[in-house]
RNA sequence: GACCCGGUAGCCCAAUCGGCAGAGGCAGUGGAUUUAAAAUCCAUCCAGUGCGGGUUCGAGUCCCGCCCGGGUCACCA
C-alpha cells in the first residue's frame, strides 16, 4: 500500500467540501462557541483571470490556510473566507480579447478559480464567498459612494461628517470662509487665526454668499467630487487611470500603453483629507517596517512655507505696462519650499508650464518662446518627459518677481521640471542648495549664490566680512599672516562649536597681533595647535590658488558651489550671507533658521508656515464598461443628485457593444462605452427632472476597499455588514497593553507591490467608515504580512528572447529543471543554443510552472510543503522543481514510519517511547509551536524532517510519538495526516483535535554537555549534572586536563558561567 | 540618485538575551536494491559567516565605513 496522493487528497478535499467543515459560524448563529477567542485571517483578493492561479497564487494561499488550520486547533473560532474581485480592467480585456460578455468569462474564470482553491486543500468557508460584481455588492459599494458624496472632512473634529452638518455649521456661524474657501473657525483662538490667510482674511459669513457660491462651496468639501484635473489619459485603453496605475515609464500597468497628462473633469475622492490619519495610523499596525515607509513617502508629507514674491513691473517699458493689465501691487506669485532658510539665495524663480500667471508675467517679446515651449510640455507623454529628465530645459519669461526677504529682482522661467501638481507649481529656485536648481542654473547661466554652509565654510564667510569690514588691522601684514590668522579662526568657530564670530574675531585678533593677553583671554584653537593644523589641511586646498582667491570667491558668495555640486545637508550647516536691515539668519542650524525666516514672514504678511503632501486626490472615473456605475444623476442644469438608496444597486445595462472606444490619437475625447447604453436606462425622470446617468464607472479598486467588511455578513440585505458580526470579527483584544494592534483582519498576507495601491485605498475607506460608525476600528488590517516573490531560472536564445523554459534541456539531454542553476552546463531549446537566467516566475519569461502539474506529480500536499520548505515567507525565493523531491520523500518516510508498504499492516506500537525519542517529541512540539507561530514554516517543517528521521530509525515506532508529529503536519500537508490520523483509528477528525502541547521538564537531561573556553578559545567539552550550581560547574570545569594545560601558570582573572551555555575562563 | 531588505557549505536555508557555527533539504561521493536505468534505502563529504575597522571575556548576531545582490521610489521644491 503505497501512499496514494491522488486517492488521498481527492477524498479529503470531496469530505471538506460535503461536510462544510470549516464554514465558520457568526454570534448568534447556531454552532457558535462564544468561549473561544477569534482569529480573521484573509489572503489578498484574487482577480478571476483566464489565466488561473499561478504559484505566487498558492504561496499566498497556502500561508494563510496553513495559519487558519493551526489557529483552529489552538482553540480559535477562525474566519477564513475568499472571494472574487471581479470587476475592472483585466477581466474586461480578457473579455474584449475573447468576444463575450465579461459576466460570462468572470463567471467561467470564478468556476474555474473555485476549482483550483480546492484543488490545493484551502480550507475556505464558502459560504461567505461572493464576488464583487454581485448586484448585492455592488449596491452596498455605491451606497459607499453616495456616503461620501454626501460627507466632508471636518477639520477641528479631524473626521468625516454629513454635509448638512456643515451647512448648519456656516449657517450658525461656527465657521467662516477665507478667500481661498478655507474654513475659518469663529472665536479661533490665535493659533488658528493663521488658516484666515495671508494679510487681510477677507472672511465671508455664509448668509453673504450666493446660492452659486454656497454650492460651490459645498462642492469644495465633499469627500466626493467632481473635477477638472490633470489625469492620466491612456488613449488605448480608452480611459483614465490613477497616478499609481501609471508605471515609471509613463506607460499603463495593464497593457505597457503610453500614458497623457491632460485636463478632463473626473470624479475625485478626497483622500488627502486622511493624509495626516493614514500617516499617524501606521504607528498601530503590525506591518512591515518597510511597507509603512513606503506609504509614508508616498503621502510624503513635508512642513515648509508658502512664500509670496511680488511681481515686478519696472522691467517693463512703459508701452508693455500700459497693456499690461496685470501689473497692479497685489499680482504675486506663491511658491512652496521646505527649505524657508534659503530663501536670501532664491536667484530666480520657475513656474510649471501650465500655471495660470505664466501669460500675465510673459513680456511680448518672448511670447512666441513661451508659447512653443508650453506646447510642448503638453504634448509630450511623461515617459518623454521622465526621457528627457536627464537635461533640463526651460524659458525665459522675460518677467521679474521682487524677493521679499532682500528686495532682489529675480528672473521668472518657466521649466517642466517644476509641476503643476505639487505644492503652488511655482518654486523659488536656490541653484546653491538644491541639485535640480543647481543643474538649471549652471545650463542657463544663472547667478549661485550660497546661503547655506558647513561650519568652516560658514566660518570663513563671518571671517572675510570682518576683515573688509577692518581693513586697516591688515595693512601691515604679509600674506603668511593672514592665512595664519584666518586659520586659527575657522579652527576656533569649529573645534569649539562657536558662531559669536565677533568673539572670535577679537580673540583671534589679539593674539594675531602678538599682544600679551590678560588670563582671561583664551587663545585661538587652544595654541595654534595640532587641532588648528587639521583646519589647515582642510583650508589648504581651498587657499590654493592664493588667500586673494579665496576671498574673491567669498565676496561673490561662491565658496559652496566651486566644488560643483549643490549643497544640500541642513545637518550641522549653518546660514550664510542671509540678513537684512530687520532679520539675520547668519550662524543659525537650518531648523532654527527655517523657524526664525518663517516667522518673519508671518509678521511681513508675505508668507506662512505650510503644511503640503505628495499624495493626490484619488481619480475616481474610468471610462469602461466592466466596473460598478456610479449612483449619480445629472439634471438639466448641471446639478447633482445621487441615487436614493432604496433604488440601488444601479446595475450595468445590457449592450451588445460594450468595448472600450479606444484610439492611438492622443487628443481624441474620452467616449465611456455607457454613452451608447439605451436612453431607458441612461434617462430617469423623477418629478418630473429628467436626469442623466453618470456614464463613467467606478475603477476596479472600488470593490477590493471593503471586501473584508462584507465577509463578515454576506447575506445582510440591510447593511453592508451587520453590527455584532463585525464587533465580533474586526475588535481585537489588545495582548499585553501594547497598543500596536489597532484591530481588523489578525492576518493579512500578500504581496507587497499592493503597498501603496489597495492598502492605502482601503485604510482610506475603512477610516471613512469608521467615521461614519460602520466599522468599529480605526484600521482594517491589523497586521499585514508581505509574502516573498517566487523567481526562477528563464532561458533565452541568442536575440534575446525568453524560450519555453520546459523545453530546455543541457548538452546531455537531461531538461534543465533537474540541473538548473549548476556551473558549467550549457543548454539548448530544440537545438538552439541558449542562455540561464533568473527572474520573476510568470507568462512573460515563459518560465512559469502551474500549481496543478505539480499536484499531479507530487500532490498538493508536497505542493504545499515544498512552497513552505523553500525559504522564510517574506523572502523572494527561487523554484526548483528538482528540490521537490526532498519534501515528497519526507512524506514516504512517513507514510512507510506508520504502514508496512507490503502488507498495508499499521506498524505502530502501543509501547511507550524512550526517554530519548520523548525528549525529542516534546523538543519538537516546542519548535514547531514557536516557529508557526513566528510564521517561519521552513523551520517548522525542518523540525519534523528531524523527529520523523528518528521514528525512520524505530523498529516498532511508539504511537503516541507518531500521532504527536500527524497533528503538528496537519496544518501543513492536511490530507495525508488527516488519512493517517483516520487510518490510526480516530472517530474525530486531525482538523477538530487539539494542538500537541510540550513539557518543558521533559526538555531536561540528567547530565549536560558544557564547552569550556579559555580566553574565548574552545579547549573542553565537560559533562557535567543539570543542576550543577556555578561554583560546582567552575570546578569541573578546572578539573579537566586539557584545560588545566591552558591555565597552568597564569593567573585566573575572570569567570564566566553561563548555565547550560557555556564557561569561559580568563586568565592573562 | 535616495530609501528598504538581504549576503552563513557547490546550492536553498537553521542558529532564542551576544555564548560550542549546522538542524533540515538539494546536489555530490560510496554502498544496497535492479538485467539496466529511474525511483527508493543506508552511509558520507563540505564553510568559519561578503570586506575592513570597533565594542566585548566572547560577535553570524551590536556599532561605524565599504562591496555585492534583490526590491521600491524617483525632477515632490
Amino acid at each position: 500500500m503505497k501512499y496514494d496522493f491522488n486517492a488521498i487528497e481527492q477524498r479529503w478535499q470531496q469530505h471538506w467540501d460535503n461536510a462544510r467543515t470549516f464554514a465558520t459560524p457568526n454570534p448568534g448563529e447556531s454552532g457558535f462557541d462564544a468561549s473561544k477567542p477569534k482569529f480573521y485571517t484573509l489572503a489578498m483578493f484574487p482577480y478571476p483571470s483566464g489565466a488561473g492561479l499561478h504559484m505566487g497564487h498558492a504561496l499566498n494561499y497556502t500561508a494563510t490556510d496553513i495559519v487558519a488550520r493551526y489557529k483552529r486547533m489552538r482553540g480559535f473560532n477562525v474566519l477564513h473566507p475568499i472571494g472574487f474581485d471581479a470587476f475592472g480592467l483585466p477581466a474586461e480585456q480578457y473579455a474584449v480579447e475573447h468576444n463575450v460578455h465579461p459576466r460570462i468569462t468572470t463567471e467561467k474564470n470564478i468556476a474555474n478559480m473555485t476549482a483550483q482553491l480546492k484543488r490545493l486543500g484551502i480550507g475556505y468557508d464558502w459560504d461567505r464567498a461572493f464576488a464583487t460584481t454581485d448586484p448585492d455588492y455592488v449596491k452596498w459599494t455605491q451606497w459607499i459612494f453616495t456616503k461620501l458624496y454626501h460627507s466632508y472632512f471636518d477639520p477641528v473634529a479631524n473626521k468625516a461628517a454629513s454635509i448638512s452638518t456643515l451647512i448648519e455649521k456656516l449657517e450658525g456661524e461656527d465657521y467662516y470662509v477665507g478667500t481661498d474657501g478655507e474654513l475659518i473657525v469663529s472665536g479661533a483662538t490665535e493659533s488658528l487665526e493663521p488658516l484666515a490667510g495671508i494679510g487681510d482674511p477677507n472672511i465671508h459669513k455664509w448668509t453673504e454668499l450666493t446660492q452659486p457660491q454656497r454650492e460651490r462651496l459645498l462642492d469644495e468639501y465633499r469627500l466626493a467630487f467632481m473635477a477638472e484635473v490633470e489625469v492620466n489619459w491612456c488613449p488605448e485603453l480608452g480611459t483614465v487611470l490613477a497616478n499609481e496605475e501609471v508605471t515609471n515609464e509613463g506607460k499603463s500597468e495593464r497593457g505597457n500603453f503610453p500614458v497623457y497628462k491632460r485636463p478632463l473633469k473626473q470624479w475625485m475622492l478626497r483622500i488627502t483629507a486622511y493624509a495626516d490619519r493614514l500617516i499617524e495610523d501606521l504607528d498601530h499596525v503590525d506591518w512591515p517596517g518597510s511597507i509603512k515607509k513606503l506609504q509614508r513617502d508616498w503621502i510624503g508629507k513635508s512642513i515648509g512655507a508658502e512664500v509670496d514674491f511680488r511681481i515686478d513691473t519696472l522691467g517693463a517699458t512703459n508701452a508693455e505696462q500700459r497693456n499690461d493689465k496685470m501689473s497692479g501691487p497685489d499680482e504675486t506669485i506663491r511658491v512652496y519650499t521646505t527649505r524657508p532658510d534659503t530663501l536670501f539665495g532664491a536667484t530666480y524663480m520657475v513656474l510649471a508650464p501650465e500655471h495660470p500667471l505664466v501669460d500675465t508675467i510673459t513680456r511680448p517679446q518672448r511670447a512666441e518662446a513661451i508659447r512653443a515651449y508650453r506646447e510642448q510640455a503638453a504634448s509630450k507623454s511623461s515617459i518623454d518627459r521622465q526621457t528627457d529628465a536627464k537635461e533640463k530645459t526651460g524659458v525665459f519669461t522675460g518677467g521679474y518677481a521682487i524677493n521679499p526677504v532682500n528686495d532682489e529682482k529675480v528672473p521668472i522661467w518657466i521649466a517642466d521640471y517644476v509641476m503643476m501638481g505639487y505644492g503652488t507649481g511655482a518654486i523659488m529656485a536656490v541653484p546653491a542648495h538644491d541639485s535640480r536648481d543647481f543643474e538649471f542654473a549652471k545650463k542657463f547661466d544663472l547667478p549661485i549664490i550660497d546661503v547655506v554652509a558647513d561650519k568652516p565654510t560658514a566660518a570663513i564667510y563671518a571671517y572675510v566680512e570682518r576683515h573688509d569690514r577692518e581693513p586697516e588691522l591688515f595693512t601691515d601684514t604679509g600674506e603668511e599672516k593672514l592665512r595664519k590668522s584666518l586659520v586659527d579662526f575657522v579652527a576656533m568657530c569649529v573645534n569649539q562649536d562657536e558662531t559669536d564670530y565677533d568673539k572670535v574675531w577679537g580673540v583671534v585678533n589679539f593674539w594675531r597681533q602678538d599682544k600679551t593677553g590678560t588670563e582671561d583671554t583664551p587663545e585661538p584653537a587652544q595654541g595654534r595647535g595640532s587641532i588648528a593644523m587639521i583646519w589647515q589641511d582642510a583650508l589648504e586646498p581651498l587657499m590654493a590658488d592664493g588667500i586673494e582667491k579665496l576671498f574673491e570667491l567669498a565676496r561673490e558668495r561662491r565658496l559652496g558651489t566651486i566644488s560643483g555640486n549643490a549643497f544640500v545637508a541642513t545637518e550641522g550647516a549653518l546660514s550664510v550671507n542671509s540678513e537684512n536691515d530687520e532679520v539675520s539668519l547668519n550662524g543659525n542650524p537650518a531648523e532654527y533658521a527655517k523657524y526664525k525666516i518663517t516667522h518673519y514672514l508671518e509678521t511681513k504678511g508675505v508668507g506662512k508656515e505650510k503644511e503640503n503632501v505628495k499624495l493626490r486626490d484619488w481619480l475616481f472615473s474610468r471610462q469602461r464598461y466592466w466596473g460598478e456605475p456610479f449612483p449619480i444623476l445629472h439634471g438639466p442644469n448641471g446639478e447633482i443628485r445621487t441615487v436614493d438608496e432604496t433604488d440601488l444597486p444601479v446595475n450595468l445595462p445590457e449592450m451588445d457593444d460594450f468595448k472600450p472606444s479606444g484610439s492611438d490619437d492622443p487628443d481624441a475625447p474620452p467616449q465611456p462605452p455607457l454613452g451608447r447604453a439605451g436612453d431607458s436606462w441612461k434617462t430617469v425622470t423623477i418629478d418630473g427632472v429628467a436626469y442623466t446617468r453618470e456614464l463613467n464607472t467606478m475603477p476596479n479598486w472600488a470593490g477590493s476597499c471593503w471586501y473584508y467588511l462584507r465577509y463578515l455578513d454576506n447575506k445582510n440585505s440591510d447593511a453592508l455588514v451587520g453590527e455584532s458580526a463585525e464587533n465580533y470579527w474586526m475588535l481585537s483584544e489588545k495582548s499585553s497593553g501594547e497598543g500596536t494592534h489597532a484591530g481588523g483582519v489578525d492576518l493579512y498576507v500578500g504581496g507587497a507591490e499592493h503597498a501603496v495601491l489597495h492598502l492605502l485605498y482601503a485604510r482610506f475607506w475603512h477610516k471613512f467608515l469608521y467615521d461614519l460608525g460602520v466599522a468599529t476600528t480605526p484600521e482594517p488590517f491589523g497586521r499585514y504580512f508581505a509574502q516573498g516573490y517566487i523567481q526562477a531560472y528563464c532561458y533565452r536564445d541568442e536575440r534575446g528572447f525568453p524560450v519555453d523554459a520546459s523545453k530546455v534541456v543541457n548538452a546531455n539531454g537531461r531538461p534543465a529543471a533537474e540541473v538548473e542553476g549548476q556551473k558549467g552546463e550549457s543548454f539548448t531549446c530544440e537545438g538552439e543554443q541558449v542562455t540561464e537566467e533568473f527572474g520573476k516566475m510568470g507568462k512573460s519569461l515563459k518560465n512559469a510552472i502551474g500549481p496543478e502539474e505539480i499536484c499531479e506529480q507530487y500532490g498538493c500536499d508536497t505542493l504545499r510543503l515544498y512552497e513552505m520548505y523553500m525559504g522564510p515567507l517574506d523572502q523572494s525565493k527561487v523554484w526548483k522543481t528538482a528540490d521537490i523531491v526532498g519534501v515528497h520523500r519526507f512524506l514516504n518516510r512517513l507514510w512507510r514510519v506508520v504502514f508496512n508498504e507490503d502488507s498495508g499492516e499499521l506498524r505502530v506500537t502501543d509501547d511507550t517511547p524512550s526517554e530519548e525519542l520523548d525528549r525529542k517529541v516534546h523538543a519538537t512540539v516546542k519548535r514547531a509551536t514557536e516557529s508557526m507561530e513566528a510564521m517561519a514554516f521552513n523551520v517548522a517543517i525542518a523540525a519534523m524532517i528531524e523527529l520523523n528521521n528518528e521514528l525512520v530509525k524505530q523498529d516498532a515506532p511508539p504511537r503516541s510519538a507518531v500521532e504527536t508529529l500527524v497533528q503538528l503536519l496537519g496544518p501543513i500537508a492536511p490530507h495525508v495526516a488527516e488519512e493517517v490520523w483516520q487510518k490510526l483509528g480516530h472517530e474525530t477528525y486531525l482538523a477538530d483535535t487539539d494542538w500537541p502541547t510540550w513539557d518543558e521538564a521533559k526538555l531536561v537531561q540528567d547530565t549536560i554537555e558544557m564547552p569550556v573556553q579559555v580566553n574565548g578559545k574552545l579547549r573542553a567539552k565537560i559533562n557535567i549534572p543539570t543542576n550543577s550550581d556555578q561554583d560546582a560547574i567552575e570546578a569541573f570545569a578546572k578539573e579537566d586536563e586539557n584545560v588545566q594545560a591552558h591555565l597552568d601558570g597564569k593567573t585566573i582573572r575572570k569567570v564566566i558561567v553561563i548555565k547550560g551555555r557555556l564557561i569561559n575562563i580568563v586568565v592573562g
